[in-house]
DNA sequence: TATTGTTATACTCTATAACTATA
DNA sequence: TATAGTTATAGAGTATAACAATA
């Protein structure tokens, strides 16, 4: 590094945030808010649904048999924390816990047909809160910012 | 039950994603993990900061005199949130409150002179970890990164 | 010994509602 | 009436540690 760069400042009303507008996570962080806010408005409130069971729903049907420790991995969180989400959506009836036939230690993780259907109503109107929100950018904007996150997150 | 049968055994690695990798959603999330993590490695570890509160800090020394509750505006957070933060950075002697001179049911937040030095030094941390980061693209990149989510934001 | 699922526990972040003291 | 700060409480979301069953 060289010499101490003034940081850029944007003014919002009579406020500023400092040397935050240089930084990539405050911009990714309001993008982030942003892009939940609508998910909550479009899907969560219709669906019932989080970005993140969303999430685990499509590990889950994408990998049919899934254990749970795998599920675990694949979303990078604990297997403890994996225990109260499949919970729910057992509770909710969209998936059920299957024994192993060659682990009897392992859940399979599979989708009922209630499952794939709510998936199914879930998956339009998360291409439509997609579609809403792909049109800020231009079609090679949005390649563009996604070739880049990939980037970022190594 | 017996007739369903895994259409194909997963192996570690060898998982799908189903459509959350064509969602903006599921990058901005991955992105912003990975860099929540770096920042806890180079900058948390080191000052004991997190990105919110560094954010905090950086809006109250960028607006000297802040009441809580601009600063809660800001944040878009609520006032109630505000508080306990507000008494983690007061107890480590980084700002105090005020009583407001206008207004007696206000408090104007100031950093000390601890936090002053404080936050220079988690300045530093900051810019070394946004240098690591902005390494992964180019700087044009960086730039376009930057001007993509602040398009998705609004 | 190691792994799978589970429980108990705790910590962070956030929100809502009610309270007090002002305005 | 409305606002600023506070408190109490609750709900996600996450982690760690320990346990029983099984590998």
């Amino acid at each position: 590094m060289t010499a101490r760069r003034k940081p850029a400042i944007i003014e919002t009303g009579s406020l500023s945030y400092g040397m935050l507008p240089g930084l990539l996570g405050f911009h990714l962080r309001r993008a982030q808010v942003s892009l939940f806010k609508h998910f909550a408005r479009t899907v969560g409130q219709v669906a019932g649904i989080t970005p993140g069971l969303f999430g685990m729903l499509q590990v889950i049907a994408a990998n049919p048999g899934l254990a749970q420790s795998r599920l675990a991995e694949a979303m990078e969180v604990e297997r403890s924390t994996i225990v109260k989400v499949v919970d729910q959506l057992e509770a909710r009836g969209l998936i059920v816990r299957e024994p192993s036939a060659v682990d009897r230690r392992s859940h399979c993780l599979e989708l009922t047909e209630l499952g794939r259907a709510e998936l199914a109503r879930m998956e339009q109107l998360v291409l439509a809160h997609e579609a809403e929100l792909a049109a800020k950018l231009t079609p090679e904007d949005r390649q563009e910012l996604t070739r880049l996150l990939i980037q970022l997150a190594d």
